[in-house]
DNA sequence: TCTGGGGTCCTAGGACCC
DNA sequence: TCTGGGGTCCTAGGACCC
């Protein structure tokens, strides 16, 4: 039989930001997203204030104030650090791993006996609590569903100390029993209300329902699977390997109404730098980009308006020069004059190995002086920050710039950020 | 005033082929 | 009235995840 741990850092965003402002402790604490504009983690006592997942900010900023929340922006440098150092202190705990998000990880426990694995599992628990400093919880279950299932009643019940074992059966059911089926892994707000009308409203209740029914009701195999899954029959692998993205993206709201070609120029040339760097990152090439920009579709005072294009390259490459040579001309042609403009990116598509790129008769490939320079760039960003080599198109003054006006210090990878210890 | 960003998989339906 | 049968490929859109 399999077994699958999923392991989960608690309040993750929020626990990063505790470990190294120690005064956060007890403290209620929100973490914003990109140009602070929703809550994206909550502290426990943040959420005990109805502070919502995903709501603006500017809609809660009450709230806060009157509770005395603290609030930062989004620090990514600092918690996809933490992210990684917590990876590699859990590989140890098995050769099998996937990390599934960037505070998620399934390992592939086999070989354990059910007293064991609860034991294991505190085990796994403090030591990522000594080595990292960030609580999580942990769900063992014969598939990954019930995995999911297992981590989200330990993460609700203190009395389990952060474990949840779920291979008996009558604990199966008895914890299927208190799972609302909106909380499965898989079901979302469409199926959670076609499942209510049906009055399906605990797991349970669907880990009953006929193959047959979740085929035709929850997108084809997706729901057969799923309700495979609730009994126990694995049908989702472990990924073990970490497969090269199909897409890739760079996309952002602007820091205050861009009205201007140029911002949006110079944004774009921006985005398409920072998408091509995770495409060599990956030793990759694409042969499509895909650019928009857009004004607010929020807004209640102005019509939406949006651009959205695709253009093909004659090779796949990963050098920002064509697509963004590319992508300008294009721009020229679209650019709509008076409008308060929002948000724009682009997506690389049709990825492929670098490798394997076939030439044209015009012999368009990346030439060898192109891919030195690049990888120098490359090098120089990562050695000393990202942003210490760029390109001149994408803007010296950056007024679009995305806001994080309440970030933290970047505490594991800048120097001057270093924590100082006081002594005597 | 102020509403994120980055992904995946699956299905249905149309175009097209023999 | 009644208009084959079987296949592939592509795309748009829907659903989900963190």
């Amino acid at each position: 039989m399999a077994v699958f741990a999923l392991i989960d850092g608690n309040n993750f965003y929020a626990s990063c930001e505790r470990v190294f402002n120690p005064s956060l402790n007890n403290v209620p604490i929100v973490v914003l997203s990109n140009n602070d504009g929703c809550v994206i983690a909550r502290s426990n006592e943040a959420k005990s204030f109805g502070i919502k997942m995903g709501a603006p900010y500017h809609e809660m900023k009450q709230l806060i104030i009157d509770n005395g929340v603290k609030a930062f922006s989004s620090n990514y440098t600092l918690y996809g650090d933490m992210s990684a150092r917590m990876m590699e202190t859990l590989s140890s705990f098995s050769p099998d791993i996937e990390v599934y998000s960037i505070d998620e990880c399934f390992l592939g426990l086999k070989g354990f006996s059910n007293f064991e694995l609860t034991s294991y599992g505190q085990t796994i628990r403090q030591t990522v609590k000594q080595h990292i400093g960030i609580p999580c919880c942990i769900g063992i279950a014969p598939t990954k569903t019930l995995a999911k299932v297992a981590n989200r009643y330990a993460k609700k019940n203190p009395e389990t100390q952060g474990v949840m074992l779920l291979v008996d059966e009558d604990i199966r059911m008895f914890v299927l029993q208190r799972t609302e089926v909106e909380d499965i892994w898989g079901i979302g707000r469409q199926y959670r209300e076609k499942l209510k009308a049906k009055n399906i409203n605990t797991a349970y209740q669907l880990s009953k329902m006929p193959q047959d029914w979740a085929k035709t009701h929850l997108g084809g195999v997706v729901g057969e699977r799923l309700v495979l899954e609730l009994n126990g029959y694995s049908c989702i692998d472990l990924e073990t390997i970490q497969e090269p993205k199909k897409n890739i993206a760079a996309t952002r709201a602007f820091g205050k109404v861009v009205t201007e070609e140029r911002d949006i120029s110079e944004a774009l040339s921006y985005h398409i730098s920072r998408a091509t760097e995770k495409l060599r990152d990956q030793k990759s090439v694409a042969k499509i980009v895909t650019f928009f920009f857009h004004s607010n579709p929020f807004s209640k005072v102005y019509p939406f308006f949006k651009v959205w294009r695709s253009i093909e390259l004659p090779t796949a490459s990963s050098d920002p020069c064509k697509f963004n040579n590319a992508v300008q001309a294009m721009l020229k042609k679209c650019f709509k004059q008076g409008v308060r403009y929002h948000k724009c990116g682009v997506i690389l598509q049709e990825i492929n190995p670098a490798l394997n790129v076939q030439s044209d008769l015009f012999s368009n490939l990346d030439t060898d002086k192109s891919k030195s320079l690049l990888a120098t760039v490359d090098k120089l960003n990562k050695r000393f920050g990202r942003g210490v080599m760029k390109f001149a198109s994408s803007g010296m003054e950056k007024s679009w710039m995305t806001q994080a006006n309440l970030i933290s210090g970047h505490y594991t990878t800048n120097w001057q950020d270093l924590l100082k210890v006081k002594t005597g």
